[in-house]
DNA sequence: CACCTTCGATAAGCAACGCTGATGGGCGCG
DNA sequence: CGCGCCCATCAGCGTTGCTTATCGAAGGTG
């Protein structure tokens, strides 16, 4: 189970095809049969069916294995290498859209940030990586619980703050007036549904033990913005955190008061910040 | 950075010798000292201070990566052969102490059960080496929220079962008489500090934000009746899922009422359980 | 203080591994 | 039906990675 052997699999996997995943890996289209042959011979078992190729079962749970494996790997040498190197100049900030509240946007130096927005679970893979110093999480959890990362590497974390969550309701809507609003009343409205902007539909359904939470208008995009626009225009209800739920025209934002939630955000940095990025920390963490 | 490396780079760092090592993986000093000269020249940087042999910062830090990976990797490679061989006749089940309750037992087949009792975050890698096919895990969580486990591998993971959750006090405490108690109302309390028995009084202080939950008596055993027993003597409070609190000579169980907290366990097993774990899984989940 | 033992580094030799290039066979497609 | 694409196999060769042998340094002992 070399790691080359394995990475050439997942090529081949992805590609269903011996020749051009060789193309694309550099090797002779020889190497790569005797790579995926080895592998065969070491588990035990044919992963690959020819013609068509395609993964056979076991092969299916092979590359469920070998894609965090291989991101370990990258994410372990890219740790261990990232300290001995000279500590970058410019910084880098992963972060969900919704995770840039004005404190965490107070900390970052005047110049030389280069902010990234990446999808919730893609950015510890890309601290661990290198591909961002730091990285910004949001989400939605009971008061002080941590969010749940995919653990692609040991990470710190830190939570950075917590708010409120909000109902976003058009002014017109019959439950608008009411001072907090109950989750469980709310399992049979029609909601937003907007995994890119951070309105986790799926998980609110999970909690619920898979029922309700149907979804009305999906919003693939990752503005704020709009999704408020589109939850005043009574495309579907949404959650969001109080800050970005006030002063939405033609809406109300009405809390949440059962379960109780809060719209948290965490840092999280792999192992010892340095230069700009260890200053952030210290500013976002109040350790100034 | 081949896994034979880094096998050899932990284990000359957990023996703190080359030689040692090297008698241990069966392989020659020489090879072991190619092995380290190898990952340092990779990695450019010093891994181990020799004479002491001790882990640099560096070194360190790849240790932190290495342990999981290469947990990881065994999982995988054992996750794959394990669909290609025959199914086991018998059936081993990783468990932690307090997750057999009677409905677990009662779906167990009657004989060729292997039981293995181990610490909560032990379990995942159990069942994801094949150390057993199924595994059982409790914890206290927010009702249906699912248990945080290490990822070591993808897992699958059902909840089997929620149960309220007590405070075991000794029958002559001033708060013995109450209906229900709030956590909040205990922090300043002295609690038994029983890491082995499942009672995660770390967690509890990180809720809190750090602060109380001091510990009295510290309990390494991970019997259950030992731990109550324990309460009633007034060594300090324990919470204990419902079942195991009721019936306690000389203790009182008090229910507890705020954070909203159960006593959940749960069913993890790797991809395709066959034969009787199979029947197991099904039992369980009422699926029969 | 000198000797000896132990430990890690280094050099040389050799076997095995892993890649390339060439060739063969099977399936799909025209 | 036959051509062509694609994967498997084989031989050849360079490189890697292990072993054996030897050295230098450090620590322990009489």
């Amino acid at each position: 189970m070399d790691p080359h052997l394995l990475r050439t699999y997942v090529t081949v996997a992805r590609v269903a095809s011996f020749s051009e995943a060789a193309r694309e890996l550099g090797y002779t289209q020889s190497a790569v049969s005797q790579h995926i042959a080895a592998l065969e011979q070491d588990l035990g078992a044919p992963l690959l069916t020819r013609r068509p190729v395609a993964p056979t079962a076991a092969g299916e749970r092979l590359l469920e294995h070998a894609g965090p494996l291989l991101l370990r790997l990258d994410a372990a040498r890219a740790d261990v290498v990232r300290m001995v190197g000279a500590p970058e100049h410019g910084l880098t900030l992963a972060a969900t859209p919704m995770a840039l509240g004005s404190r965490t946007l107070a900390a970052l130096p005047a110049a030389g940030v280069t902010l990234r927005v990446l999808a919730r679970e893609e950015i510890p893979a890309a601290v661990a990586q290198g591909g961002a110093e730091l990285g910004l999480v949001d989400g939605l959890t009971a008061p002080n619980d941590p969010l749940r990362h995919p653990d692609v590497a040991p990470l710190t974390t830190y939570g950075v703050g917590e708010e409120p969550v909000c109902v976003l309701l058009p002014e017109t809507h019959p439950l608008a007036r009411r001072d907090g609003l109950r989750l469980a009343d709310l399992v049979d409205a029609r909601w937003l549904d907007a995994p890119d902007a951070g309105l986790p539909l799926a998980q609110l359904r999970r909690a619920n033990g898979g029922e309700g939470f149907r979804p009305a208008l999906r919003y693939e995009g990752a503005d704020v913005r709009t999704l408020a626009a589109l939850a005043a225009a009574g495309h579907g209800l949404t959650l969001l955190p109080r800050a970005a739920a006030t002063g939405v025209p033609g809406a109300v934002a009405v809390p949440l008061v059962a379960p109780r939630l809060v719209h948290r955000t965490e840092l999280v940095h792999s192992g010892s910040p340095r230069g700009a990025a260890a200053a952030v920390v210290d500013r976002l963490l109040e350790r100034v």
